[in-house]
RNA sequence: GCUCCGUUGGUCAAAUGGUUAAGACACCACACUUUCUAUGUGGAAUUAAGGGUUCAAUUCCCUUACGGAGUACCA
């Protein structure tokens, strides 16, 4: 690539970002990283109506607890700014004006209610209304009108907007990274509003003018933009710029059902759909977050890049500076992908195994201390070590390891009844003799002890262990029942067992 | 309806004009931990259908079916 590269990122504020979107912004962020290029920030919000306050915050704060930063953007300058659009707002009517200029736009004056019976009555006929080349010459625009008319309606502070005045008869080869030639006949394109009667423009002029200001070398979005591609490259060439090469990316599918991955969906399936919590500023409604929920970004970011992407290899597991090495828009499917919460899981376990203990315990403490637990970060170190490998969220080495930090006050029914017999008391018992005269009380010397005295005595281990972990934990579950034992120490250990005989026998 | 895009196990997916059509998730079984996980081993399961082209098609072409997107003075 012999140019500098550059991509952006462009969401409209209108509420929390989608993780569809999340993965656009990554697919960019990697394209830009892989070629030295540059990442960039953009925020689409031309219609004024759909604003949402907080929605671009959390734009840029899901970027970042992604790690997937953006180079330039609001806040970030560089030397393409602004990064708003509604702060760009005086730069695109000239663009409009040149289109008009030169025959490749007009003012058009039809209202919204005309337009709108338009459809309807069309629809009633089983047709569709489509404002082009057949009929554009029967509606109420600076085609159709003498020049003096429209200059009059515009002096008389009439509402007015600007079209595109589509090509008639040609044959468009467009070009798209991922899916090759794409032919489109150009009668068939409608002749699309590029300036809004309230003075703000289209996203496509919008979008258009901001790609080639900024000079962006790759656009690459999602495939519900690829209808609309004929009609930026044909605004491209009727404005005269080079045309960024484009990429459009599959989209993200509901897990079960039909159509595209929704906000819904979410809430049925007990997954996230927004890497963060949102708050709806109108609602007051709550949709949880990958961050809340507990997710790791390395894992989300992992699970993301696979999603309509893959290095060829067998390797899954990538690191982010790994994804940008490996990552190739060729290797980008066409097909839509379904979504998988459980391979998420699968990702997120994964990254807790590698995730550093102390890190681990760091955040564990967090839980425990609003749990009212004291303890020191040496001894939830210990406890992490033994139980991590259990679990798949950090919450999870609660309900995973309470007895490290509490002793059981309750012990699991079915596991009592089959463990715990009428002589269970009187063996165990004598287990908290074998165990007191352990001297040095490390997992071999006590296994050592334990284990020997049942051969010595021809007990059998079950007899012995099992009621032991009952014990100690409370329920059949839980590390080495040994490690557990020197983990709470020796007192402890033996003043459970105790507790375990008072009620058990 | 129309336009465009797509279709390999339940899901994500690899591969090639000639292979036993990878691998992962999920599922099932077994092993290992005298527990629960994790792990390991194995299993079941796929080229949407029908036509061509070809010695040979999952791969190229056509049709059908199905899925998706778009069809706004929204992005």
């Amino acid at each position: 690539m012999s140019q500098h590269v550059r991509v952006r990122f462009a969401p409209s504020p209108t509420g929390p970002l989608h993780i569809g979107g999340v993965r656009t912004a990554l697919f960019n962020y990697l394209f830009a990283k892989k070629h030295g290029g540059t990442f960039i920030l953009r925020i689409e919000d031309t219609d004024q109506n759909r604003y949402v306050p907080g929605a671009e915050q959390y734009i840029v704060d899901s970027l970042d607890w992604c790690a997937i930063p953006f180079d330039e953007g609001p806040g970030r300058e560089g030397d393409f700014g602004p990064y708003r659009q509604s702060e760009r707002k005086d730069k695109y009517y000239a663009f409009a004006k040149a289109l008009l200029a030169s025959g490749n736009a007009y003012y058009a004056f039809d209202t919204a209610e005309k337009l709108t019976f338009h459809r309807k009555d069309h629809e009633a006929k089983g047709k569709t209304f489509i404002y082009n080349w057949h009929n554009r010459l029967k509606l109420d625009n600076s085609l159709s009108l003498s020049e003096d008319d429209v200059q009059k309606r515009i002096d008389n502070g009439e509402d007015y907007v600007i079209r595109f005045k589509a090509p008639q008869d040609e044959t468009l080869h467009l070009q798209d990274e991922i899916r090759g030639d794409i032919q489109i006949d150009t009668n068939i394109l409608d002749d699309k509003v590029l300036f809004k009667s309230d003075g703000m423009p289209t996203y496509h002029l919008a979008n258009i003018v901001d790609d080639h200001l900024m000079k962006i070398t790759h656009v690459i979005r999602g495939e519900e933009w690829l209808p609309s591609l004929a009609l930026h490259v044909l605004l491209y060439r009727a404005l005269g710029w080079d045309v960024p090469k484009f990429a459009h990316l599959p989209l993200i599918l509901k897990p079960i059902g039909k159509g595209k991955l929704s906000k819904r969906d979410g809430d049925k399936l007990g997954f996230p759909v927004f890497p963060l919590q949102w708050e709806d500023p109108k609602t007051n409604e709550t949709s949880s977050g990958y961050r809340e929920d507990g997710y790791l970004p390395e894992a989300v970011i992992n699970m993301l890049a696979f999603l309509g992407w893959n290095p060829g290899t067998e390797q899954e597991i990538f690191s982010l500076q790994e994804l940008i090495d490996a990552f190739d828009l060729t290797r980008v499917n066409k097909a839509g992908a379904k979504f998988d919460p459980e391979k998420t899981k699968w990702f997120q376990q994964h990254y807790l195994q590698k995730a550093d203990n102390a890190f681990i315990a760091k955040e564990f403490m967090g839980l425990l201390s609003q749990k009212s637990i004291v303890t020191t970060t040496e001894y939830v170190e210990k406890v992490v070590a033994l139980i991590k490998e259990r679990a798949v969220f950090i919450s999870d080495l609660w309900n995973l390891g309470s007895y490290f930090f509490q002793a059981p006050s309750a012990y699991d029914e079915k596991a009592a009844k089959k463990g715990w017999k009428e002589h269970t008391g009187d063996i165990m018992k004598e287990v908290i003799t074998v165990i007191d005269q352990v001297k040095v009380f490390d997992s071999k010397s006590l296994q050592e002890a334990v284990k020997g005295w049942i051969t010595s005595n021809e007990l059998g281990f079950g007899k012995v262990m099992q009621p032991l972990r009952l014990s100690l934990v409370g329920a059949m579950q839980g590390p080495d029942v040994f490690d557990i034992a020197i983990t709470i120490g020796k007192e402890e250990t033996i003043h459970r067992i105790q507790k375990a005989i008072d009620h058990l026998s």
